[in-house]
DNA sequence: TTGTACGCGTTATCAT
DNA sequence: ATGATAACGCGTACAA
């Protein structure tokens, strides 16, 4: 910028003045200054600016794995909004480890970034004094973090599962698998809550057996899919909390030598892109995910915008159940292997 | 940092040396100065940092979609990787536009980022002036950018194609049609090239009636399918370069009426995460997404390690053909509606 | 309308 | 070993 000043000149001030249309400039000047930043080759510094105004206009954005749909969906909504606001995105992938996430938050507060939108991890103790002391609003998506109070934007997770269990239910089954991710987030706690209720809502038992957890990879899905398979009274149906973990199932019932829906039901927590292209078409939860990441975008945005003060926000949207044919009726049921 | 300083009466410059250990200091001045950083809770300025040392630790990396499962996939491993060097990575997203993403480049260059990957997206002038300009390494991933000079790792897709161009020959399909993208980005004409040379080895013509273009999304490649198989000669078999349109595709073929790969056979660039567990179970060119990612980022780490001087770098990485069950022998293929 | 001077938080240079 | 100070590039009072 002295350059452009010298090549045309004038002062710094004035060339900052046209820049930023903070002050009028005389007509010869602006067009100096203008010729001179096209020789020049000028590009304004964003970090000498922010350093300046305290500002990046840059956010932050962590998930758990990118490569789940769910998040890449929410991502790629996200990041479109704050494209269109003028906003850059910083993304990490925490990949459901605490510590990462803890140096990657620490990471993305040292660069600056104006807010942070989060899909927690773990144990939120670290989170909450890492958001106490920053001094940067953060909102909380899909999972909640408690004793952390801010905006956040998350699923009716528990009654979700309920409504899909109900529909297992009605459909005649009675035992019915339950695969639950390890880790003890405010998601997969509701959805627990949904299925148990479910089940006593129908007088039926919640059977120990018959819940396994894994670590949301897909292998964990097929070794939780596998021990259910293997129960002397196996699950005539089974309910995975998690995207990722429903593969393992599908690859797990297919090596075992059953298909579904004929031998065995599935049904699953988020929706795929392409659900109802391939057989069998799973039977879903789906998240309004454009909602989702719209909400918390504007939630961000608002913050940004200088609303600090207006209390914590929370908002809490519907799922929606995804009736294909992945799915039978139990008295229906025909087993592959009969005469 | 002034603070601290104040608060362990020492200098900023003592405080900086210890931080960055670029001078020894003294027992008792290190420990006043610690335990004054811990009662301030001081974190280091990576801004002011940034403009100081003209690094920021930061990439910047386009994509035109983050939905689009390859691009997920190596933009998830690009992520890791420079997680593990330290370096964040602002992530864009150019949804194909031109204008996108030459606004986006510039946004990050303003930011002063070290380094970029880019996935480009139409017209390579642009691009080309930009990246001379601003003195950043660019590595060129996916898509290559006439007169564009630099590293880059992309695949043999000629070869990819025609490979799975000869399997359909092979199976006795001599009417095959080819889905492509509409913009005359480098993959869409290498791709294009191996199918029309499969065509010609096999001494079978190339009918332009069956070659169709679509602009990359799943509507585009339903459009182009009803199309194709709305022919009086309709094919026995499709191909689709892009992945989200072949999900447009079966859509396509599902509401014709028709089933895959019964009527028809179908084949498509780029893996989907779950091809082999639903029906039918696509035969696809699968990129080797991690190494794609991983060179990617090599290549780059390597010129932010130093190396600017190296000549530019090209890695031609092979696609591999994934046969499944998508395609039938066309002298087996039995229409569903006979009797 | 325009210019001067200062500060944002760091790091590097050079005295001491 | 430690401290004073300039500089990174920008925005902005304030003065002219």
């Amino acid at each position: 910028m002295l350059h452009v000043a010298e090549a045309a000149r004038v002062s710094v001030a004035t060339v900052s003045a046209l820049i930023n249309g903070t002050a009028t400039v005389s007509p010869e000047l602006s067009a100096r200054i203008e010729q001179a930043i096209r020789d020049i080759g000028y590009k304004r510094n964003a970090i000498a600016r922010s350093l300046k105004m305290g500002t990046t206009r840059t956010i932050g954005l962590t998930v758990p794995h990118i490569t789940n749909p769910f998040f890449t969906d929410v991502v790629s909504v996200i990041q479109q909004a704050f494209d269109r606001a003028g906003y850059a995105v910083m993304l990490c992938c925490t990949d459901e480890d605490l510590n990462t996430q803890d140096d990657q938050i620490r990471l993305l507060l040292d660069r600056m970034v104006d807010g942070l939108i989060v899909a927690r991890v773990g144990d939120g103790a670290i989170l909450k004094r890492i958001v106490a002391d920053a001094n940067v609003p953060v909102v909380l998506m899909d999972r909640l973090c408690e004793g952390v109070d801010t905006d956040a934007v998350v699923l009716d997770n528990q009654r979700a599962v309920f409504d899909a269990m109900s529909y297992l239910i009605n459909l005649g089954h009675r035992r019915i698998g339950y695969i639950t991710g390890t880790s003890d987030i405010s998601p997969m706690h509701d959805r627990m809550t949904g299925y148990r209720e479910a089940l006593q809502a129908a007088g039926l038992p919640v059977a120990e057996e018959l819940v396994r957890s894994g670590n949301f990879h897909e292998i964990d899905g097929y070794n939780a899919t596998m021990q259910l398979l293997s129960l002397h009274d196996r699950p005539s149906a089974i309910f995975s909390a998690n995207n990722p973990m429903v593969i393992g199932t599908m690859k797990a019932i297919r090596d075992i030598g059953l298909s579904c829906p004929e031998d065995i039901s599935v049904a699953c927590f988020d929706d795929f892109p392409w659900s109802d292209v391939f057989q069998p078409q799973l039977t879903t939860v789906a998240q309004p995910v454009q909602a989702i990441g719209e909400q918390a975008a504007n939630l961000l945005l608002d913050r940004l915008a200088g609303n600090r003060d207006a209390p914590p926000r929370m908002l809490v949207l519907k799922g929606r159940l995804m009736i294909r044919n992945s799915c039978r009726p139990l008295g229906a049921v025909v087993h592959s292997v009969s005469a």
